[in-house]
DNA sequence: AAAATGACTGATG
DNA sequence: GCATCAGCCATTT
């Protein structure tokens, strides 16, 4: 296969992220081998074609809290897909510790294509 | 080329 | 827990 473009290769862990559990946009720039790169992981999401059905909602910021700014369409937009999982959320606010994805480092490498 | 812009982060008070 | 701040980095002015 040609090598993953950054896009990709930062839609392909957000793809793996499942369904119940939420991962901060460094972790994602982390996991997708671009460390330091947290606000390119949300450019990304933005320009993510919508036929992939990206779980962009289950990408939050490190304090477990949405990004977007209360009351605007997204905000809550992003609050519904994340409640109609199990996800609870307060005031934008998700607890790390309960919906946190930790996945195991061992399968996860063996599962990347990069 | 320089400055501004963000769906960001970690440290600090 | 919340607000600031400086640092960060690709992209756009």
């Amino acid at each position: 296969m040609n090598p993953l473009s950054p896009k990709q290769k930062i839609w392909f862990i957000v793809n793996m992220i499942p369904e119940g559990n939420v991962l901060a946009y460094g972790k994602v720039a982390d996991l997708a081998g671009l460390p330091g790169r947290a606000r390119y992981v949300s450019r990304a999401l933005q320009e993510a074609p919508p036929h992939l059905n990206l779980a962009w909602h289950r990408v939050i910021n490190s304090q477990g809290k949405i990004s977007f700014k209360l009351n605007t369409i997204n905000f809550q937009n992003q609050q519904e897909r994340l409640r109609s999982e199990g996800i609870e959320v307060n005031k934008g606010k998700i607890s790390l510790s309960k919906f946190e994805w930790k996945p195991d480092m061992a399968t996860l490498v063996l599962s990347l294509p990069f």
